[in-house]
DNA sequence: CGCTGCGTTGAGCTTCTTCAACGATCGTGG
DNA sequence: CCACGATCGTTGAAGAAGCTCAACGCAGCG
């Protein structure tokens, strides 16, 4: 597959025309990371930002004292650090690979003439980060008005709807990057996902989930219930 | 002074043509709102975004027994609510004015096409969207990995920065709403409050904060101190 | 086979919240 | 201009939620 015919998959860079995929792969990169490999640290100068082609790559930020709270988890068609195109000239936080991945990258003076020659793209570019000023906003409300136990029945719930509505799926983080996307600890993480499976709520078998009581999470992911 | 000479001192709309200053002062509505008023909810129908005029607008969420956290309090100058523009149709977040007030409302539809026109209030855009996902990303980070008295540290030193670093400054807001926007409660905040000055980081009277030690705050902001 | 990373469990502790009472302050209408 | 009520802010005591530390089982992999 060549890489224009990649592009033409990525929401990012729909509406293009023909030529101007041409010249975008001209000015596009592409990288190769292998498994927890670091793409680049917070405070890292930024030249331009990724687009995954192939893998998960991982965002987050580190406390003094090494915790972790992962910010998003990208795979592929979506971008990562544009804001840095736009603000400033360093990373605002760091990415690391989660699988063996490719990623292209963009040229922060190259793309922003393609935008000023594309309006479409410039639409693409804010209706996406728009999306993700929507998703820090919830997780903003989350943190701080939720407790864990309702933060993750609204995950589990988010996880199904991507799986067709599927009573079962797979977790495709570890255990321990779960916990700090929900911005807690594994061993607290542990303890909820034993309460949740102790009262029927779901069942747990490694990284596979199955969910019983659907209303019940959504009753808990909606802050009315709380978890006992 | 009249609305098109207002537009011409918002960062989003600089770079206009003379001609588009009036095309904007046609489409734009000037509402005016009380102190405490609300100026739309979560989930209302959203058929443009607002720029403040006058006053200052705070942007909240609601958990379901009533606890506000405070996204944003915006001044003079700031968009709020673009994000509508660009998904769905309605608003994410509550808005109230915090002050007799005076908002711009934008149509949706008439700013999409005039961004099509003009590449440079794109880039505006995009770059005031950025500094907003940027301002999330550490609001994220905090909520998560920091404690209360750190977070308020940090805020202080923003405080003092925004009125040229001087060691002397005034609250804006109550400190009810200062201990929404930290994401904790008032009590909580009182206590910190006088723990910091009891500790000579900080003296408050009333709504007039002084620094006494703000390389002690730095050290608490960036976590690597605690507060006794 | 042993090592290393992940996940689980227990115990104790810190931080923050909740509830309740009270004092201060502000704005407003009389 | 004062008095009143309402909101805001402070303080205390008790309790909940989540974190830290430590130990241990288990799996995968060299």
């Amino acid at each position: 597959m060549t890489i224009s015919s990649q592009l033409a998959t990525i929401p990012l860079f729909e509406g293009l025309t023909d030529s101007q995929y041409d010249q975008l792969s001209k000015i596009i990169v592409s990288r190769k990371y292998d498994r927890g490999q670091t793409i680049f640290s917070e405070g890292d100068e930024a030249t331009g930002f990724f687009v995954v082609a192939e893998g998960t790559v991982k965002i987050f930020k580190l406390s003094m004292d090494g915790k972790e709270q992962i910010l998003h988890i990208f795979g592929p068609g979506e971008p990562f650090a544009e804001v840095a195109v736009f603000t400033g000239s360093t990373f605002p936080a760091h990415a690391e690979a989660l699988k063996k991945s490719t990623f292209f990258f963009v040229p922060r003076k190259e793309f922003i003439s393609l935008i000023h020659e594309n309006p479409s793209m410039a639409m693409n570019m804010m209706a996406s980060m728009s999306m993700r000023l929507k998703k820090f906003a919830m997780m903003i409300e989350d943190l701080s008005l939720k407790e864990v136990p309702n933060r993750l029945a609204a995950h589990f719930l988010y996880l199904s709807a991507q799986n067709n509505d599927s009573k079962e799926f797979q977790l495709n983080i570890s255990k321990s990057q779960l916990a700090s996307l929900m911005g807690t600890v594994p061993e607290t993480l542990s303890r909820i996902l034993s309460r949740m499976s102790s009262q029927n709520f779901v069942s747990i078998h490694g990284s596979k989930i199955t969910v019983h009581d659907s209303s019940g999470l959504r009753a808990l992911a909606d802050g009315e219930t709380k978890l006992g």
